[in-house]
DNA sequence: GTCATTGCAAATGGTTTGCATTGTA
DNA sequence: TACAATGCAAACCATTTGCAATGAC
């Protein structure tokens, strides 16, 4: 099932036109890389998750390439990277604004909606004076399951 | 300069045999590093850090064991360790909670405290269920210095 | 004496870099 | 043709692990 359609597509080329912006360069590998990104949607892929996307279409497209694209992209504007406690960053799309709530125990991520976070950004934004316009939250707790799970130490608390 | 003290001799002490709970043993190791982690108050150190730091009195406690006695400082929930982006993961003792706000470009680090966020981690408690009694929250963004040495992509956007 | 802890060196996982080659512009 | 981007291998950083030696109990 391609996922593809005529509005990705112009995603894509409007993205790779962003990183041609400074005498970058069009290559397949670019443009493959910035595909499966949108293809990804919502999904957190890491480096490696992306690369082995790509290479399933494109087997000779090298992780260090994979690497090097998203640091284009980062530089750009485009992507935000994070890092989210363990198995490599993940990136997003600048205006795809969301935050994260992490288990540090299991390492399940569920999107915080960004109007939860609005009004501390915003405190935080009057108070030390970041600029938290495209702010990533991350928020490390411990989910459901992984409470459940936890040895008697019900008594603690 | 000792910046040691009765108190915080005593709080050695307690968590040491925290850590002994489960037939640990003591060692000036563990004791030193224990020390140095106090000692460094509320400053941001990693592993690498407070590795130097044990070492300037220990020069032969090995990195590798810092590493392991965090490891145990955490399994005993004495500490919670957090990456900060780049540079290492930090540890702070859980009795002391505040989260933090770092610069995405120089990596500085602001301290917020914990009352600013309360709602925020309350509302997430209620609707995802994640226990964040003991949350720790990074929010990553721009400072103000960075701010101002970026080059001039105001119009952008 | 037992066994947890340590030192050390080597392995790991994620990421970056140097350099010769490829391929876009 | 010129030079940005790539493939590849090697380097790099933070962290973990196997194993024999040490030292706390």
């Amino acid at each position: 099932m391609t996922t593809t359609g005529d509005t990705d597509d112009a995603r894509v080329d409007e993205i790779l036109s962003r990183l041609k912006g400074s005498s970058g360069r069009l290559t397949t590998g670019r443009r493959a890389i910035v595909q499966a990104l949108l293809a990804a949607g919502d999904h957190h892929l890491n480096a490696d998750e992306l690369a082995a996307a790509v290479q399933a279409q494109h087997p000779h497209i090298h992780l260090s390439t994979v690497y090097r694209t998203l640091d284009a992209l980062e530089v750009a504007g485009v992507l935000d990277r994070m890092a989210l406690g363990t198995g490599g960053a993940v990136y997003h799309f600048t205006d795809h604004v969301h935050h994260h709530l992490v288990c540090k125990d299991c390492g399940a991520v569920v999107d915080i909606p960004p109007d939860l976070v609005s009004s501390l950004t915003g405190e935080l934004q009057r108070r030390f004076g970041y600029d938290l316009d495209q702010a990533r939250l991350a928020v490390s707790g411990r989910c459901e399951r992984c409470r459940a799970a936890l040895p008697t130490t019900s008594t603690s608390r």
